[in-house]
DNA sequence: GAGTTTGAAACT
DNA sequence: CAGTTTCAAACTC
């Protein structure tokens, strides 16, 4: 029956009683009609795409968490079990809960809500399901019991999952849709750049006959027959795709799923929220796959950029994929699922609260792909005017936040490296499948990847060592880096891991970010001087004797923040404040005002700004960047992504006119990392919650940082007009977000 | 695009 | 810890 039935209906319905709803001539008739179908359809698919291609760079995991991997991801495990063990019974309740229906509806998977909703009609189907599908741990996570993080989940899907709320039909036809155009997609699904996914799938597809027409058949397939089989499936796959992580991650599912059959139905729904909640947490960002199968071995594939993620993995996925979907064919799986709660997310903010609790991912490597994937993004669709616009804003959003939670990380950043840090893994789709589709386009459209992309040019380090961006970044290498020799890639993730820990061991904070938001050890009693610009301060300080620091080579200029006394250079005239703690407001500086010449940036000062605030001072608070900011991470465009930036201010310009001016106000110079943008960021203009999430993140209690003392932040706080500058320099960034609105 | 400059990273 | 070398990005032409 099921391989009978429509390749659509076996995506939709991951349960019998779904494809039996979906066989349903009533159902086939809300599908044909539903004229939400088509609208979404093809604009998730085109975000998709869009996203896929502008998925850059994965993001690997940091030396540390690899060498955590697993305890990470067990972790992850024992704090979703956690969760759920304090409820269990109420994870089963929250399918029936909105939340659990919105979480559904976000993962667009009938099999969750089937899972959900009909989980004694079919107890070995859900197992099944439960199994297979992440879904149902997006749908635990929506349930209210989870824990805060889940809650989160639970907003963003229901972000998501609102419109499809208002009419289940709908909502099966729009999932309908969705699914039909990621199986329209097919192919661009079925090839996927990075080797693991695509060959995840591939062995998906070759072990399931159903795969081969795309996700959907394979899910349909999958879902209730062959539950072991597809068990099988996801190891075979994953033992495929050789990659441990995802191994891990298999075992992990098929322990969960397992379990879920040794308890029941009914306790899978719980059980397989949960616990694989904790696999899936950060599957379930991923994708919204109908087939577990198929999600799993996506996110296996993810994972492998973000390993570490944990909880950032989510957040990364989800708007990672967006922000640096450009050359990941994964990504492109992935993104669409990703794009759909990207989608989704533009309605809220929420999802960047989401992301707020998340952990933080190394700025280092989301800056240079993130801002220059959004700019991609918008690049991406130039026909599409509007579209791209509305691609762009929602990425950019989306992207803000995944920055911003990336800061968190990075503010915490030495914290979090040590602790789970996230690093990024970077794994190059592109790379991986050359033929992908969206790398073609990528192609297509006139370098503005290869420049947001644009990455290292190691020659002689093997991109093994800190001299490498990539590898200081925690990201793999991709096709748009010319290293030669490369050894940072996924398939020497063994060595990359080994010599990051050494790299490590050598230096704890080697792979944290290097500009760090408080200077001050007292994080918290600094909160005031933190909050200034001034506050965020490069962790070693620089040692520059012929650059001024002034330009790029001075890692403090290039992070967008100022000198601090743990600077040794010489002839200090950072734009962004002088190590002698003469903050020189970069509006207020010749060299700002030379930085926003050349940027083509509006020079801000005090008066400007403030008046800049006033005129837009709703920008902040409504924008989501200001939620993701917290961290540090930058929306600044890098100097690499400056197409992105361009399009990014035009944009910003455009649609805010608040800003007065088409031209961005930015103070942080072109920074291949993020770090800039947090200076400007401000932690005043965070949100409480940003706040909140980053204190309580991070601020390491033993970085170097922290030894530092900041006077410069004392000063810059003493001096309104400077904070008020930064602050006003802050909300200009968040007004990105606040041009999605109006799309 | 090639060559130079620069300063961090790595090494001794 | 200091000095030197190596390295790759940033910059210049």
């Amino acid at each position: 029956m099921e391989m009978d039935t429509p390749e659509r209906t076996h995506v939709v319905s991951s349960s019998t009683a779904i494809s039996k709803v979906e066989e349903s001539p009533v159902f086939n008739f809300l599908n044909n009609l539903s004229p939400i179908k088509p609208a979404k359809p093809v604009h998730l698919t085109q975000t998709f795409s869009s996203l896929t291609f502008a998925s850059p760079p994965a993001i690997f995991t940091s030396p540390h968490i690899s060498s955590d991997r697993e305890s990470r991801f067990l972790g992850r495990c024992q704090t979703v079990n956690i969760s759920e063990q304090k409820s269990p019974s109420k994870n089963v309740d929250k399918p029936s809960t909105n939340e659990g229906a919105e979480s559904e509806l976000q993962d667009n998977l009938d099999k969750g809500k089937s899972i959900a909703s009909t989980p004694v009609e079919q107890p070995t189907g859900h197992t099944e399901f439960a199994n297979e599908v992440p879904h149902t741990f997006m749908y635990d996570f929506g349930s209210p019991d989870c824990g805060p993080i889940r809650k989160v989940g639970l907003r963003r899907c229901q972000n998501i999952d609102h419109p499809q709320q208002e009419d289940p039909k709908n909502n099966q036809t729009e999932q309908r849709c969705d699914w039909e155009s990621l199986v329209s997609d097919a192919a661009d699904l079925l090839i996927f750049s990075s080797p693991n996914d695509a060959e995840a799938f591939r062995g998906i597809i070759q072990k399931s006959p159903g795969l081969e027409r795309g996700l959907g058949t394979s899910l349909s397939n999958l879902p209730q027959n062959n539950i072991t089989d597809s068990q099988k499936m996801q190891h075979s796959f994953q033992l495929d795709s050789g990659e441990q992580a995802d191994a891990e991650v298999t075992l992990e599912s098929l322990e969960i799923k397992k379990a879920r059959e040794d308890l029941g139905c009914d306790d899978l729904a719980s059980m397989g929220i949960h616990p694989s909640g904790g696999l899936e947490d950060e599957a379930t960002p991923f994708g919204l796959f109908a087939d577990g199968k198929s999600l799993s071995n996506l996110q296996h594939g993810m994972r492998r950029r973000c390993l570490d993620f944990e909880m950032v993995g989510v957040h990364c996925r989800k708007k990672f994929p967006s922000i640096c979907s450009s050359s990941h064919s994964k990504d492109n799986n992935t993104s669409k699922n990703l794009q759909l709660k990207s989608l989704n997310n533009k309605r809220g903010g929420e999802s960047s609260r989401f992301i707020l609790p998340g952990i933080g991912l190394h700025l280092n490597s989301l800056a240079s792909g993130n801002s220059d994937c959004s700019a991609e993004m918008v690049e991406i669709f130039p026909s599409e005017s509007q579209a791209a616009l509305l691609t762009g804003q929602e990425l950019l959003p989306t992207h803000m936040i995944s920055t911003t939670s990336e800061k968190g990380a990075d503010e915490s950043g030495d914290i979090v490296v040590e602790d789970n840090s996230l690093a990024l893994v970077l794994v190059d789709p592109e790379e991986l499948n050359p033929d992908s589709p969206r790398k073609k386009r990528r192609k297509v459209e006139p370098g503005e990847e290869a420049e947001a992309c644009k990455r290292c040019n190691c020659k002689k380090s093997k991109c093994l060592k800190l001299y490498c961006e990539c590898f200081a970044a925690g990201v793999y290498c991709i096709e748009p880096c010319a290293c030669q020799d490369c050894f940072n890639k996924p398939i020497h993730e063994d060595t990359v891991l080994a010599t990051r820990k050494q790299i490590e061991s050598r230096n704890p904070l080697a792979f944290a970010p290097k500009v760090i938001r408080g200077s001050d050890s007292n994080t918290e009693n600094r909160d005031e001087s933190m909050k200034t610009p001034a506050s965020a301060r490069h962790k070693r300080g620089c040692n520059c004797k012929k650059s001024s620091c002034l330009k790029k080579y001075c890692e403090c200029y290039q992070g967008g923040v100022g000198c601090s006394i743990n600077c040794r250079c010489e002839g200090c005239k950072n734009a962004f404040g002088t190590k002698d703690g003469s903050v020189l407001l970069v509006a207020d500086s010749e060299a700002g005002e030379e930085l926003a010449e050349k940027h083509d940036v509006i020079s801000l000062k005090p008066e400007n700004l403030r008046a800049e605030e006033q005129a837009h001072p709703s920008v902040l608070p409504n924008t989501p960047s200001g939620l993701s900011r917290p961290t540090e991470q930058m929306a600044f465009p890098t100097s690499k992504c400056k197409p992105s930036q361009s399009s990014f201010l035009a944009k910003l310009g455009n649609s805010t006119e608040k800003i007065g001016k088409s031209k961005l106000i930015v103070l942080a110079p072109p920074t291949k990392f993020e770090k800039p943008p947090q200076q400007l960021e401000g932690e005043d203009e965070m949100p409480q919650v940003l706040r909140g999430t980053t204190s309580g993140m991070s601020q390491k209690t033993a970085s170097p940082n922290g030894k530092r003392v900041s006077p410069p932040h004392g000063e810059l706080s003493s001096t309104p007009s400077l904070r008020s500058g930064r602050r006003l320099i802050l909300q200009s960034i968040p007004s990105f977000p606040s041009l999605t609105p109006q799309h």
